[in-house]
DNA sequence: TAGATTGTTAATCGATTAACAATC
DNA sequence: TAGATTGTTAATCGATTAACAATC
């Protein structure tokens, strides 16, 4: 059986859509600087791309640049925000207290990117009650509930390997569309669902490259 | 001025190298059911992969297998772990024992993967002295003279990003030959220094896919 | 044997890079 | 104007996928 590869907004490809928070954070930094128009060639250097992929990457935004000057940076930030979503709220919950779930509740920069974490989820009697970075860890048994209540778009998994297939099964049929999975566990959906979105953060490939390259 | 592409060990591509460690989770559990051969097309499965994918990313580690049988577990698993490097030690710390530099040193698949988190850093008096998941957290001050004593190799980096690019200078000029980084900052190699590799785990492309995609 | 699977060679697909006209 | 930069079109490069002979 053959699978379709996976479509992206506007065309614009997987690698491209991951370069694209790197673009953001040199902007964004060039506003700080009272910057007010910076050229793809100057992006690419701070990075160490080339220039034309800097400009094929920044093309699938819409954003139009002007010949000999480049974009102006507020524009190319709005451009930016506006086609990876982030100027949009994503309400989203973090399944796990532990330390990686912590690390996670405390990363300022996703309410930047429109990320509202409202509420952690741990099975640890000690734990639910407590605030972590002003966010409070819930009992695991409310999931469903808190989901519902809430519409709860985003779970984010750090949790055990051996937890990870059933909080998934749990949220998914709470009604959660996008699962941010940090175990090392490959998730199913339950069958019939076919509208969710898991994306899989892998450290071990990170460390293979290291391992591999040195 | 053109840089060049990054070659890797006998040829293989780098998203085959990321993919590496996803077989030998799969290969490695199969191992512990019991099962003594496994196919590509088993493992493909697994992974919701194209069996013919499987197959040429498991022939960079020079694995044989036998047709219509498939690959012995025990040789798999071998060829894979050696591919990786993941049968050598490679002696690390971790900079930073926050959240996330505690969830890193309480990674026990590291263990399993050749990784030795031989010390911890940090520069805040309460944490030094004190000892997370077994490893001990060392002052700052002294991450020089411990890199040098105990031939650190990879220093995995925890910590703001305001201190990053000075961390990274300091363990590079200790002799440090890869980092792996885990803060949202460009690092940057002194000066004259051509051999350092860095390895930067990106948190925000995972997000961006997420977003975009939804 | 029949059929499943490997591994090689070729074809396709897609991403990156190059070339260059347009432009400010 | 001269020169830097954008953005488009074409070329190249590399990764994935297909086809199929070999094999157990």
């Amino acid at each position: 059986m053959k699978r379709p590869r996976m479509i992206n907004r506007k065309g614009a490809s997987l690698p491209t859509i991951r370069r694209l928070p790197a673009y953001l954070q040199v902007v964004r930094q060039a506003e700080q600087d009272g910057i007010l128009v910076i050229s793809g060639t100057t992006i690419a250097e701070e990075l160490e791309l080339e220039p034309i992929q800097v400009r094929k990457d920044l093309a699938v935004t819409g954003i139009a640049g002007k010949p000999r000057v480049g974009y102006v940076v507020k524009d190319l930030i709005a451009a930016l925000e506006h086609f990876l979503r982030w100027d949009q709220t994503h309400t989203a919950i973090i399944v796990g207290s532990g330390h990686l779930g912590t690390a996670l509740l405390g990363h300022t920069e996703f309410r930047k990117n429109g990320l509202n974490l409202v509420a952690a989820f741990d099975n640890d009697p000690v734990k639910v009650g407590k605030k972590f970075h002003g966010i409070k860890v819930h009992d695991a048994q409310e999931l469903t509930a808190f989901i519902q209540k809430n519409s709860v778009t985003l779970a984010i998994l750090a949790i055990p390997t051996h937890e990870a297939q059933e909080v998934c099964t749990t949220v998914v049929l709470a009604g959660v569309k996008c699962i941010w999975n940090f175990t090392s566990l490959k998730l199913r959906v339950p069958d019939g669902i076919t509208d969710v979105l898991i994306q899989k953060e892998d450290i071990s490939s990170g460390y293979a490259v290291l391992s591999v390259r040195s």
